[in-house]
DNA sequence: TGTACATCAGTGAACGCGCGTTCACTGATGTAC
DNA sequence: TGTACATCAGTGAACGCGCGTTCACTGATGTAC
């Protein structure tokens, strides 16, 4: 025990938002307690507080993070496919499968943190600004904002849905139906 | 105090169901403690297990009673405008509308639940009873389950960014967007 | 490069609090006669 | 219709538990010389 390096310090606080992100979109903000979210890196709840302000202060960050992992990601995607349709296609794609319906803590963000953060308005400028890039990149202007809203939703029903045979149909009915604006590929099987 | 009559006891249990509808929508299941909501309508705590099993089973009662009230209230809409297209435009416009965006409490049960449904399991066949009734009521098939998709996510995206200028973005953008299959009316402002 | 000591990241116990659930009790309601 | 009593809807105190947060402490790290 005793004192971490300045530089293990910097790894284990990032390591703690890391662990909050996915959590948090996995089980919600009140599913996940300090010192079980502590814990799941190794370290013990007392130390929480030498970074954080409050869990709300870290719920906050754990937003933020999962917004820019998932920028990250498209950027990925546009490197694969070019900044077109194509690219466009591919995220509805494994955006309406089913894995990622079943891995919401690695998943959308402005997914995950919708239920808690539609109800508690601490975060909305965080959640914003994650939900103008995500939109920014789906489509221009009201397109992608409306296409973001058709992905969110469909993603969030066949969630709540899971385990009912009408979860998969809410998949491909989003995925073929208007809302994506015909950019989504036909069905391959 | 004493025992309370067969009818009062009755209409006591639909008190808790219809205020626990609203509080958990509003709140979230685990945002309303089960001696507030027996306050709500003058009742003490201790009684609650005379009604109800549990907090779990509470809530299943509680979002089919949800999704009861909404079919009512689209069935209003169809003796308003008639079986087409126009009821479901109006639909549409209240559905998206900052109106119902602030007031989750009395508004549509498949998003006031969803963020709390998509995490746990337990109250899936309720859950996807509702949907399927609703996105039946929107249109036929895939159709309807994709429009109410892009219903669903666009108002909890509203929600999450109430008090950002965007929320209103996106309430304007789902409205006139392609998701609802050119169903909306045009904006009248 | 070596030494003395101040810093501070992480520990672990403790706090006050509110939660879901249980239960002995109360007394008006409902019913058998 | 009237009486005696069993029923049971609702009360209020209590339970064990886990929560977010605080804090005195530890001891390796970082630094001044």
């Amino acid at each position: 025990m005793g004192r971490a390096s300045q530089a293990d310090a910097r790894a284990n606080r990032q390591r703690v938002v890391a662990a909050a992100s996915r959590l948090f979109r996995e089980r919600g903000v009140s599913g996940v307690s300090l010192a079980e979210l502590m814990e799941s890196i190794g370290l013990t709840h007392g130390g929480f507080y030498k970074n954080f302000a409050s869990k709300d202060a870290l719920v906050d960050e754990a937003a933020a993070s999962g917004f820019a992992d998932m920028m990250e990601h498209l950027s990925v995607l546009e490197q694969d496919h070019g900044h077109s349709d194509r690219a466009r296609s591919a995220l509805f794609d494994e955006y309406l499968s089913p894995e990622h319906r079943d891995s919401p803590g690695t998943g959308c963000p402005a997914a995950g943190f919708a239920g808690d953060f539609a109800r508690e308005h601490t975060w909305t400028e965080t959640y914003s600004a994650g939900v103008r890039d995500m939109a920014g990149w789906v489509g221009p202007g009201d397109a992608g904002l409306a296409r973001l809203a058709t992905l969110v939703g469909g993603l969030l029903l066949a969630r709540a849905t899971a385990g009912s045979p009408l979860s998969e149909d809410i998949l491909r009915a989003v995925r073929n139906g208007p809302g994506l604006d015909g950019l989504a590929a036909p069905e391959t099987d």
